[in-house]
DNA sequence: TTGAGCGTAGAAAGCGCTTGCTATGAGGTT
DNA sequence: AACCTCATAGCAAGCGCTTTCTACGCTCAA
């Protein structure tokens, strides 16, 4: 029924071993030989049998990408971008499977989707975004990763903060500084009632994000200001600026956990008849593509997001040496635009 | 070094057959005895060898979602409901792979993903967007769906044109019939000079998309309008805008290809000094999650781009039957905003 | 001429799992 | 008491490939 190593192997008058190792092209086939294997190969239309080739070769050419929310392009620029470095067409050239797949957020969907890549026994695993900070469940995944790497699969974690121990590489956003020279651009102009929409509780980049805030304020001899956590997405933005407005009518400035929280409260400062900047500035993260394209332009915080996920899918082929004592930190740079001026009066 | 099932049954007291059975769970095994294997699994932390366990059944849990482009919502909020009805924590309960795939829109890249998932032998196939429409292409891809579906493979269309005795489903979007009504929304406010920013070419979805502008135009006894081709991102919708600006300056209203191109648009018509919609009305395609926030807020075409993934997903499992014939529309709903009026004067 | 050395190909032993078939008892029947 | 039925469990034969080891010519140097 489905054409076989062995179907090949009689079409072209030579052994498995032969046709394999044309295939694989790791060991010496005569011209002419590799030649007719591969006529007999293209004739039978023959797809190798994967499973049975990991089996006997013990490896596989899967590689996995976690990631949070893959409705979202902050995932979705870093998924690309490690598709890129790895999979068909990459510069790699290989012929890898490069999958991602959509935790949502979820920690046992984590902890499954991990175990299901070290069941194929995949040959990198990319997980992207902040992680949860619940101890059991770092645990778990510390564990998780360490016998991955353990069993030969390179991890690397783009976006998160290093798992000590675990064997695997960590590129860390530096959310904590970014999040804190935004609060700085805003103490700067005048603001000193500044709200915060932060993300969900519980997770790094929240938490970072948020210090690097407050340690701006602090700085400054200001207390911390007003909080509201939320979901990353617009419609918490949204309930979440309502929600500032009313805690404190008088408040100048919003900063978001990220762009499209940003997003959001900006549609919310005007359903209340706020203006932006005039009488309310805003501030998101990551600078997402249509930052730049919102009105009045957003004020952000620009993360690397492309070349970071590509540096991960290099480390994670092994074609770009990995950072000293498998950390490095990926910084953000402040995009200052409309959305954010001088209080009035 | 690694744990098999051999390890668990020795430390079992029982065959590797019956650990076997436990873990499917399709066939019977006394209570003690499943649980004397459970608590071994748990012991040596087992994981099942994924490549010999689908070597030995010739199945596999694995099921791969095709995307054109991961980093653009349109895809992640498509490939996200996919995989909730498919992957862990699903409906199915299933420890499914759900895995995407990031063709990044290249013909080349479809395919050789294709035969990479073949090669994982794997369960089912979702392929999302619109074709390529090149005859070398389209042949070479029918073939390869219609060999998946040969050997087993379920393969479901979500946002493509059926592709007629390959034993693929298709679950079609009406591009057309949205265009048209888009078009005609703009007509009745009284709009006549109206230009088209359109995706790339060669593209089902723009093809269909255009063709319902034009239908629209043609049924009010108008020609067509300016059109400017380019990918579907903001940077093209930007410097087309300005193209079809400089073709005609007195144009009242633009229709892009979608709303990522239309974002880039108002960026173009704002720097040229054009107001909207009162100097120019825009509209896009698709309705994605920043459509409602713009400013003002983006005329569209919204596609029930979640509620589609998810019936794909269900008919990839089988958890819901495929319509008749093979073959269902999917209608997208014209939502009038703010980005839209009629023109002055 | 003989033997070493090289380039190339084949034989065959698995890789770790699934599953059809067979074996074994316990319980129920007549 | 002998027999039949189930419910369970084990045996063993693969699944289709990779890879080690061996074999077979040849060429080339001694």
């Amino acid at each position: 029924m489905t054409v076989t190593l062995a179907d090949v192997a009689a079409r072209a008058q030579v052994s498995p071993a032969t046709v394999s190792r044309v295939l694989n092209g790791n060991y010496p086939v005569a011209a002419g030989t590799r030649e007719r294997v591969l006529r007999a190969v293209d004739e039978l239309d023959y797809v190798l049998n994967g499973p049975a080739s990991s089996l006997a070769a013990s490896a596989s050419d899967l590689v996995g990408i976690l990631v949070n929310d893959i409705a979202d392009p902050f995932f979705g620029i870093m998924a690309g971008a490690v598709q890129s470095e790895i999979g068909p067409g990459g510069r790699a050239g290989g012929e890898r499977l490069a999958v991602v797949c959509n935790t949502g957020g979820s920690p046992e969907r984590e902890l499954t989707y991990l175990t299901l890549l070290q069941r194929q026994r995949a040959d990198a695993v990319v997980i992207t975004g902040g992680a949860i900070e619940d101890a059991e469940h770092m645990n778990a995944l510390a564990a998780k990763m360490e016998r991955l790497t353990d069993a030969g699969t390179r991890v690397v974690l783009c976006g998160r903060p290093p798992a000590p121990d675990t064997g695997a590489v960590a590129l860390t956003f530096d959310n904590r500084g970014g999040g804190r020279r935004l609060t700085e651009h805003l103490l700067g102009l005048g603001h000193r009632a500044i709200g915060y929409i932060a993300g969900p509780e519980e997770r790094t980049t929240t938490r970072h994000r948020l210090e690097g805030h407050r340690a701006a304020l602090a700085a400054a001899g200001l207390p911390d200001g007003e909080t509201v956590h939320g979901p990353y997405d617009r419609s918490s933005g949204y309930d979440a600026a309502l929600e500032l407005l009313r805690r404190d009518p008088s408040l100048t400035a919003i900063v978001a956990a990220n762009d499209s929280v940003a997003l959001g409260a900006c549609a919310a400062l005007r359903d209340a008849g706020r203006r932006i900047p005039d009488d309310v500035s805003v501030a998101g993260f990551d600078d997402l593509p249509f930052s730049i394209d919102t009105v009045p332009a957003l004020t952000t915080v620009r993360l690397p997001l492309y070349e970071a996920g590509a540096r991960a899918g290099r480390i994670a082929m092994s074609r770009e040496k990995e950072p000293p004592g498998g950390v490095a930190t990926v910084h953000g740079e402040l995009m200052v635009r409309g959305s954010t001026a001088a209080p009035r009066g």
